[in-house]
DNA sequence: CAAATGCATGTTATCGATACCACATCAATA
DNA sequence: TATTGATGTGGTATCGATAACATGCATTTG
């Protein structure tokens, strides 16, 4: 009645490390090693192992090693959306960078909520990351909470958070956008309108909004004229839709600034579909430098932000306190570049 | 000299079952009951635990759940490139599916390579997904070897492999791009031009490009010109290059179609950006219907494919087999629909 | 030549949770 | 009253790997 022998080879349970030390005559402990980098086994025995690891077809069971050496080999970062070509260049940039350490990532997206981005983290939290990677610093005090208590590594990407957990590699809204308008108002114009919500939900549109006001204000010129349209991401279609209602109530705006490229592209088609020539009717702007921005015609005035690096950075950071001795110098904020880049639109 | 008790709230250890048990005064395994949905545990009970969990900050491990229960909740998806709008879009279905299943994703892409998605594959089955979606017919033979030796459900979308692995969800490539040629070609359109490589690595756009030629030899039309740019992806910029070269060596060409939308907008502004008039000068129809490929002026004809329901449906086909008695009846072909999106660009 | 060193490998005890079975209650039924 | 069944909870073994320590053998060194 006893269980049958398991080392059976017509068992069809998927074979463990076991099996492939019994086939090569080792113990597991050796196969083990031979299959991690940089352990001593002699090359005989490595490929003996090797062999019984091809012919059983054997794979690696990480979740059991994880548990056993207290290291999951999980990275997480969590993105507003992956739709979004910036944000995917991001999550490209942590990828890529990860790739020749071994770490993997886990990623997910929050459709600019910070509640689904708790759930998140804390769904993520389960696998016991080694360390994440946030975009903006806009979280739920509970967030937060779990950020802080959970001993690892955090980087806050894509802006300057006011209160940062931990690490930062970022740039700020505000700045960029203020560079974007004294960059106009350089070129002559004078009375702006700017396309960007308001909500709470899209933090760095918000601070980009912010640095529209100021730098109005800095350059003493007429008050601009701010429309939002619909929740963020604000889309192709809803530029188009904000151009108009700009507009129909200031006719004599004379440049149009938007909180990204795509609604910049929304806007300009919009324009030219009601006949209007830009830049001479009226300029267009937007802001991060999407492929589409640059190809477009006319080609939309834009500041381009350093999206692959910014990722690329932030898993960087993030492998350096992993990998090192932890007494890393935390509370690090790196500057990631950006420039306005000037089409025809303007 | 003794180990002091390890249940001194002094510790600086992340909390486990164990610590939650004490401090609730029952066993792990009630614990572990009170933190599962549908398991049974008096509500009296269940508060206690919870009110000890909130109290340590404490978070289940998953990996240890997995080892023990044998089910990691992993499911893994592969697509070739994240910052591809299309398949962003099937991730985003992808996950939305499982959302409410408490699988979790691993999302991984290939730059359209079937060497990168072998490692992907291996490096992902080291967490033994309970299922995973590839985008896709084409790999490895060793890929397949890994693919059917798994004993996971696999779920190839996108595409309708010859010889499929398991299960599929897609459409024919082929046939939709012969239908936008006919449909083209029913507005009187002869001569006509085709953008997109041949390139084994995009297996997708090989067979728009099959059906592209197959359908000019069914209508009996001049043979198609076809032009062929870079490695997939075919950027917007090559797109436009394309363009150029098509009209410099068969200047009579009438229509150009193009493997994606986004060289379609490349073709699109550069003929803009030249003077020409779209479609009168010459019409221009892409693949995919980007988001940018509805609001750009004139608007591109396109064939619209139901990018995040393949990902819903992949999931949905996944989740049911990994929940159902696994005497599931697998080989099902799931053919999801795609339509021609007639604009103004032809 | 004995002692010391280094290398390759084996042994044992976990990591943190859950499956499985056992068992004590308590209410419903014959 | 005895029997049955449902319910809630606990005990123990185990998932598959690795850390830490132990061991055996070969080579070096004074």
């Amino acid at each position: 009645m006893a269980k049958a022998a398991s080392s059976r080879s017509g068992e069809s349970h998927a074979p463990t490390m076991v099996d492939v030390a019994l086939r090569a005559g080792v113990s597991t402990m050796t196969v083990s090693r031979a299959l991690k980098e940089g352990s001593r086994v002699s090359k005989a025995t490595r490929e003996k192992i090797l062999a019984a690891v091809n012919d059983l077809g054997y794979v690696l069971d990480q979740s059991a090693g994880s548990l056993s050496s207290r290291k999951t080999g999980f990275v997480a970062a969590i993105v507003p959306s992956i739709n979004n070509s910036n944000f995917a260049d991001t999550a490209r940039g942590i990828t890529d960078e990860l790739e020749s350490t071994g770490l993997q990532l886990l990623l997910g997206y929050t459709d600019y909520t910070a509640e689904k981005e708790e759930r998140l983290i804390e769904a993520m939290f389960r696998r016991r990351p080694e360390g994440i990677i946030l975009t903006g610093g806009a979280h739920t005090d509970r967030a937060r909470r779990l950020l802080k208590g959970a001993g690892i590594p955090v980087v806050e990407t894509w802006e300057l958070p006011v209160k940062p957990i931990d690490q930062v590699v970022g740039f700020s809204n505000e700045e960029a956008m203020g560079l974007l308008v004294k960059t106009l108002a350089r070129k002559g114009y004078r009375k702006f309108g700017y396309i960007g919500g308001t909500t709470s939900r899209d933090t760095r549109g918000s601070q980009r909004r912010e640095g529209f006001i100021r730098a109005i204000e800095e350059l003493g010129l007429p008050p601009g004229r701010l429309v939002s349209f619909g929740v963020p991401p604000i889309s192709i279609e809803q530029g188009g839709q904000a151009v108009v209602s700009i507009l129909e109530r200031w006719p004599d705006t004379e440049a149009v600034l938007c909180v990204s490229d795509l609604s910049a592209f929304g806007a300009l088609m919009e324009c030219k579909r009601r006949g209007m020539r830009v830049p001479q009717d009226i300029a267009i702007a937007g802001f991060g430098d999407y492929e589409v921005a640059a190809f477009c015609h006319p080609g939309i005035t834009t500041v381009n932000v350093d999206c692959y690096g910014i990722g690329q950075q932030a898993a960087r950071r993030l492998i350096q306190s992993i990998r090192g001795e932890e007494k890393q110098r935390r509370q690090e904020i790196v500057l990631t570049g950006y420039r306005v880049v000037e089409r025809e639109s303007t």
